[in-house]
DNA sequence: CATGTCGGTGAGTGCTCGCTAACATCGGGA
DNA sequence: TCCCGATGTTAGCGAGCACTCACCGACATG
């Protein structure tokens, strides 16, 4: 189901020269944990899924993981980490490359649904295991979190340097809840639109609650 | 904190007449328990609170809950069965109260904002803790979500007889995560703006949003 | 080719936690 | 008043799980 994702986008800090075959496996491995992580944490929740389940999801069988994490803690704040860093680099890229800030807030949406729709996994475990990281770690998560979100508010403030920011923060925030509505509605089953129609709904519906 | 609360609110299926004074204090102290759990599990998740703690936080001590529910699971169901109870309550009392579409729309965003903010809590388990279920009871909890979704859905296609269900449907799910926003963002530490103002945002974008 | 490192394994350890058992206390109907 | 059932207590059991240990084979470097 992730074959086609862009590796890069969630790439999690890791040593940029595998020179060695021996070094290139262990980096897919890693990588490989990672993946199946956040699909079980969102599955299960984080505490429903054991470090057994983490190396059986990807061929090896419990104790390996610590050869690449030192616990099951650091497994989740390599994922919340790796997430948070790659929306407030897409946000940063995305906003340079605009012209002007409606074309910015425009490009902003369509990142956020395209990460959403990519990454569902990861949006799930982001806003429901936060507070299972060490402060350390759940410090640092937040900091990059309240920068993405700056970013907003500061595209929106351009556009609309009438409102108050702490209205415009409240904004970004529900605006937010909308476009990741999707990965947790996907979960319950039953017959779904095509993804391109959803991608279309949640932009238009993202766009004209913010500008309202 | 909840000393405020609307009882009725979120009342769990309770024996309605507690003649003798013995019967009111054991209801009084299985509200208790569901109030306090449904606090601790959307502050730690289901998985990190113990049933020590559940007693703990009415001042019994451990095994005592088990004379009010026969089991952890059986609290948590207990907490999301009354708040999709109250949902769709909620939701029909408005709808036969309202006049015409519009004013019934107006009331549901109106309803389910109230709701998310006096009941933050339990929105939060709600939408994190349903895959905890025994298979049974989240059988029945999706099944009163599904009949207040349709009830939204029902009154936008009344308002947008054009759009298709499917589409409507997207519709819903994406304003609940947009009011839904609040509690999940409450969380984090920093300075909020007045409850009523946020009340007033989120049901301008709601509206905005579903209408656009 | 010898050797140290590295990723893997299976067995085991200690702790946490849901739940039960056995017993104390007390309110309230006969 | 008496006694039963309901509500609470403490002690303890058993399972599950994160993590450690001792060991093994294979790769890469001198």
């Amino acid at each position: 189901m992730a074959s086609t994702l862009d590796e890069a986008g969630t790439a999690p800090i890791t040593d940029p020269s595998p020179r060695t075959e021996r070094g290139r496996l262990k980096a897919d491995r890693r990588a490989a944990i990672l993946r199946a992580a956040a699909t079980l944490f969102a599955e299960r929740g984080y505490a429903g899924v054991t470090i057994e389940d983490l190396g059986a999801a990807v061929g090896v069988s419990g104790p390996a993981v610590y050869r690449h994490f030192p616990g099951k803690a650091a497994v989740l704040a390599a994922i919340l980490q790796g997430a948070s860093l790659s929306l407030l680099d897409g946000a940063e890229r995305v906003i340079d490359a605009a012209q002007d800030p409606e074309a910015a807030l425009r490009s902003l949406i369509r990142f956020h649904v395209d990460f959403a729709l990519a990454e569902a996994d990861v949006i799930i475990v982001q806003d429901r295991e936060l507070e299972q990281l060490d402060p350390g770690a759940r410090h640092e998560v937040r900091t990059l979190q309240r920068r993405y979100v700056e970013h907003w508010v500061d595209t929106l403030h351009r556009l609309r340097p009438d409102r108050a920011e702490t209205e415009l923060r409240v904004r970004a925030h529900a605006a937010f809840g909308l476009l990741n509505s999707t990965p947790h509605s996907a979960r319950i089953p039953g017959r779904r639109p095509a993804e391109g129609t959803v991608r279309g709904i949640l932009e238009e519906m993202a766009w004209s609650s913010l500008m309202s």
